[in-house]
DNA sequence: TGAAATGTTGGGGCG
DNA sequence: ACGCCCCAACATTTC
């Protein structure tokens, strides 16, 4: 007599690359049927923004390093390529699959793909469960006492904590009844996430580890060695004193649950500090969620009488990391190289982009969004809008960073300066932040020759600062009439 | 998670 | 000894 095999259970993996504190996962080990782990690469749905060049590095790396976890534990992971209901149904007629769990997303344009299939799913009388774990909190649920979404952080981030269920993570599994079987035969390769022609990927080679297991031991290792002290030296981007989980985070390798828990035990006095930057994270997922063209439009409307400039040049010279100014130029290098940028160096640049260029945040977000290893859907926009003053509590538009002085302050040595920029390196701390104060001869002895090894600004910082004020004036008063 | 302009105070040089 | 000025240091206001 032969015992009934039971129907496998399909396990979606979007970004949520991880085996530990992984609900769906859990949930089908738990059911006791054969388990499908499937990720489905959905290049085709014009609905959906597509991910940046550096994202796909990481994909490629965190979707090689999910399918070892999962082959130590008995299981292996199943690509494929197209639109999610298509390919569902494709795994489901080869496999019999009764059942598909998953863990919900909440960026605005993948939740109704996730919505949509559920109930297609339960009309078939299959079974469909999502699960928790990208965020502490459901961005529906959390409500102001007048019933409308919060708007500031510090009442957000109060009433979270309050009212979240801080769960404890949830195991890995142990083992895993992995299906045996074929269903499309992609190989990682066959998704082409890698550049070729040029390879630019050396510096994220260099500088990263993708992969839940990289991400646990990135915590360890902040925890133990910068979180004591990580108020004072959060700002300081030659010290390499944040957590540089971001990555991580956004491609699901560790959760806010994992984060949180790690932080109660170690009782450090950086914790309460760190644990408000996850807290910005649930922020901009929640003003994402009622906002879902966070990235296109501005949060304030009398934004959208700005008069912003049109200047490809200048944006270039951002993007390149040849403004002329030391702290802008090394954080827009790093950015390049690694496919990451120091938080704080992130406010300066942005700053000066908008400000002090002139141009429209939209295309920052959207350079943002190309290069950075954790460009993230809700994070990017939303703090691009932070520093612009057309966002949810955001900086006041009179708050514009003077790029040598941010510069002198947290970058007093001109270590992380020199890192980036090896043309000047040479130049005194004196100078290292304004290099065209620096005497001819002392430029001279080093090679520097500004406007040709290094570029001279190409603005006058004091006079950028005051044009944007009278621009930005000019929508305040937009606002009042 | 700012910077610059303006105001105030107090020590020291000097006639 | 005194008043005057300068200016650094700090505080407050303004954008």
């Amino acid at each position: 007599m032969s015992r009934h095999k039971p129907a496998p259970t399909i396990v979606l993996f979007r970004r949520d690359l991880r085996i530990d504190d992984n609900g769906a996962l859990a949930a089908a080990v738990d059911r006791g049927a054969p388990v499908i782990a499937l990720y489905i690469l959905d290049d085709e749905d014009r609905n959906l923004r597509a991910m940046g060049a550096a994202s796909r590095w990481w994909l490629h790396h965190s979707l090689a390093a999910l399918d070892h976890r999962l082959r130590q534990t008995g299981a292996n992971l199943l690509l494929a390529r197209g639109r999610t209901d298509d390919i569902v149904g494709k795994a489901i007629g080869a496999s019999s699959a009764d059942c598909v769990f998953w863990n919900r997303r909440y960026d605005p344009s993948e939740a109704p793909v996730d919505a949509r299939l559920k109930a297609d799913l339960r009309e078939k009388g299959l079974t469909a469960r999502s699960f928790d774990g990208a965020l502490l909190h459901e961005p529906s649920l959390l409500k102001t006492g007048a019933g409308g979404f919060y708007r500031v952080y510090t009442p957000f981030w109060k009433a979270m904590v309050d009212k979240a269920d801080l769960r404890d993570p949830i195991d890995a599994p142990g083992s895993i009844d992995g299906w045996v079987g074929e269903f499309a035969g992609l190989r990682l390769n066959d998704l082409n996430l890698l550049p070729t022609k040029p390879d630019w990927a050396q510096g994220l080679r260099e500088s990263w580890t993708p992969g839940e297991e990289g991400g646990k031991a990135r915590l360890d290792e902040f925890i133990e060695h910068d979180l004591e002290d990580y108020e004072r030296r959060r700002d300081i981007p030659g010290e390499r004193a944040t957590s540089r989980l971001s990555p991580h985070l956004a491609f699901g390798e560790i959760t806010p649950f994992q984060i949180l828990a790690s932080l109660r035990k170690s009782r450090s006095a950086g914790a309460s500090k760190f644990r408000s930057e996850i807290g910005w994270r649930e922020f901009s997922y929640h003003l994402l969620f009622h906002n879902p063209d966070l990235a296109g439009r501005n949060f304030r409307p009398e934004f959208d009488a700005m008069s912003w400039r049109d200047d490809a040049g200048a944006v270039r010279a951002w993007q390149r990391g040849l403004t002329g100014y030391p702290i802008v130029d090394a954080g827009m290098r790093e950015l390049w190289r690694t496919g990451w940028m120091h938080n704080r160096v992130r406010m300066i640049a942005a700053s000066f982009l908008i400000k002090d260029l002139m141009i429209d945040w939209r295309h920052g977000e959207k350079w943002f969004w190309d290069t950075l290893v954790d460009a993230d859907a809700a994070n990017n926009p939303a703090s691009w809008q932070w520093v612009a003053g057309s966002g949810a509590d955001a900086a006041p538009y009179f708050r514009i960073f003077n790029p040598v002085l941010q510069g002198e302050k947290l970058d007093p040595q001109g270590s992380y300066v020199r890192r980036h920029i090896p043309e000047i390196a040479a130049l005194p701390d004196r100078y290292i932040h304004r290099p065209w104060e620096a005497p001819a001869s002392l430029l001279k002895g080093n090679n520097i020759e500004l406007g040709k090894t290094y570029p001279k600004p190409i603005v006058d910082h004091g006079a950028a600062r005051d044009r944007a004020l009278i621009v930005y004036q000019s929508i305040k008063d937009e606002k009042a009439s």
